[in-house]
DNA sequence: GGGATATCGTTCGTATACGAACGAGGATCA
DNA sequence: TGATCCTCGTTCGTATACGAACGATATCCC
């Protein structure tokens, strides 16, 4: 069956042309997904696309408070904190408190932080040329300009 | 400080032009999550994307087989059987094995979800308007050209 | 000074997302 | 028929993602 019911009860013409398939909100979160798959694939299991974000950041403009650091790789106070307890772990960033505010947790890359993060670098390169690899010179520039707008 | 240690250690080249905001895979994440957001506002917060894209499915084209269904609304196996799950636990879909392959269990909107979807409709429909706004119209087939070729 | 307000970090609960492993059922082919 | 291989659904563990609520600390402003 194409339709679970008969067109006659549709009362708004909306109806009639809803495809998922070709709805942005779909074809982006599929386009996300193999990104992340890619993603994977050449950096490794052990760190994900998030973990990176934090590491990369810290790694270009050095140690921020916690929840400033979440806001620059676009994670929410909540998510911030599990990430970063997760390098802590792995010793790949360390933490301290703000002498100038008590309520704030300065991270920063570790020593080791900075090596791995730095050996990384051309890997992180890869994925995103791999990712972009279906499309022509121009047309990569064309499609991170209109995703800008969508922030 | 710009970077965690001097230049002079850089093996190579890549290392100085690496910019985590300029990487489509960071711009696409941030893009998701702004549609996410207007997806929550539009549609409620008690129904989430990957939810909606099953009842959308499943309205478009009836029932099928629950990895089948993951697999046309971009999930896989373990991910579609948690929101298969939750949709059953509000009675929005129903489940029956199928008689030709004992394998298989087949998903299918009951009534009242046959409404509920149809109702969603509309919404679904300004989820995406309000999400591409930003951009002009000949930009939006532009974006979604481009993304379908990311898949 | 001190109260209203805002920010920071934390915790809880819920929902994707997916790799890995498993048993049950189905298809293929000797 | 029987062995092999594939698919299907399920479960477990881990990692985002985020709303909501909380206490502690800063800031603003009267």
């Amino acid at each position: 069956m194409a339709r679970p019911s008969s067109a006659a009860e549709a009362p708004e013409p909306a109806d009639e042309s809803y495809d998922l398939a070709e709805q942005v909100g779909f074809i982006m979160r599929q386009a996300a997904q193999r990104h992340v798959s890619i993603f994977n694939e050449i950096m490794g299991s052990d760190l994900t696309p998030t973990q990176w974000a934090v590491l990369a950041r810290l790694y270009q403009d050095g140690g921020s408070s916690q929840n400033l650091l979440g806001r620059q790789t676009a994670m929410d106070a909540a998510t911030i904190k599990g990430v970063v307890d997760r390098l802590l772990k792995r010793k790949l960033v360390q933490t301290k408190p703000d002498p100038e505010d008590g309520r704030r947790l300065i991270v920063e890359l570790s020593p080791a932080g900075v090596d791995y993060t730095r050996e990384l670098l051309p890997k992180a390169e890869t994925v995103t040329k791999v990712t972009l690899a279906p499309l022509a010179t121009n047309q990569r520039a064309t499609l991170i300009a209109l995703l800008k707008q969508l922030r």
